[in-house]
DNA sequence: TATTGTTATACTCTATAACTATA
DNA sequence: TATAGTTATAGAGTATAACAATA
């Protein structure tokens, strides 16, 4: 059986997503044992991009709700990769911050995800890649 | 707060992530009692682009498991979406088909979901959204 | 009173294992 | 014995509501 997906008549969506649904799998099932899993890639590298931030800020970028931040971040302080720290201006807020372990980490899950993403676009030349790359970039960027 | 995703240091699987995530967001927010969800629409379309298949041959192509299947079938041939009748040739294969209204709910899906693809890609031109399904479609094509 | 984060809880999505009916 | 599909069940992932601390 040809397992490729084609046709959905045109439409972005479907395709972008069996992208993501194939590749978080490659990643997670490349994973060793103590290697973070694509949610908490995903947490800690929002935090390295824009440097330290409120839970509420992160939940605001990702469209997830608060209380499953909780849990995820309780997972990363557990491994020493990101602390929260009460902000002084507003002590209900805590601010999330990465620590040079979770910078080492992250590191290293880039380079996995490095080869999984580059057996995914096998299809496409280097410039292709970089096509595809920016555009997904503008799109996310102007949300 | 600025909710828009940058960064990720060049790797296009993050976005592809979260494009689909906002995009399927959407999409089940803007149901009407009686709609589809994201995940019956993506086995509908399959069905409709292949023709009739195999349970096995859907679940291959999604990397779902079978019992994850048997549910979602269960609750489109309820709804009269479609049937599974068993392959004479082998009784134990059940055989996937669209039915007529199945093929109706699907067309009414895609206006639902072109419409929440304009909204998410209004960053791009019309080109340019060109250039990005053509590269997603080879991308999916070549696995 | 309102807001930030947390806990408790339920619902959806997914995977594993045991079962059935056919081969 | 092996395979296609199903059922039972448990584990992730996600959302809602009620709560504590702080504003």
């Amino acid at each position: 059986m040809n397992t490729s997906i084609t046709g959905y008549a045109g439409h972005t969506l479907p395709l972008a997503s069996h992208l993501a649904r194939a590749g978080w799998r490659a990643l997670d099932q490349s994973a060793q044992p103590g290697d973070v899993t694509h949610r908490q890639l995903l947490v800690l590298t929002l935090v390295r991009d824009r440097g330290p931030m409120a839970q509420q800020d992160i939940r605001d970028v990702f469209g997830l709700d608060s209380s499953n931040l909780v849990g995820l971040l309780n997972e990363l302080e557990e491994r020493g990769l990101t602390v929260r720290r009460r902000d002084p201006n507003d002590r209900r807020r805590h601010i999330v911050e990465l620590t040079p372990d979770g910078s080492v980490v992250l590191d290293a899950t880039y380079a996995r995800l490095a080869a999984v993403e580059d057996d995914l676009l096998h299809a496409l030349g280097a410039e292709e890649r970089q096509v595809l790359l920016q555009l997904l970039q503008r799109v996310m960027a102007s949300r």
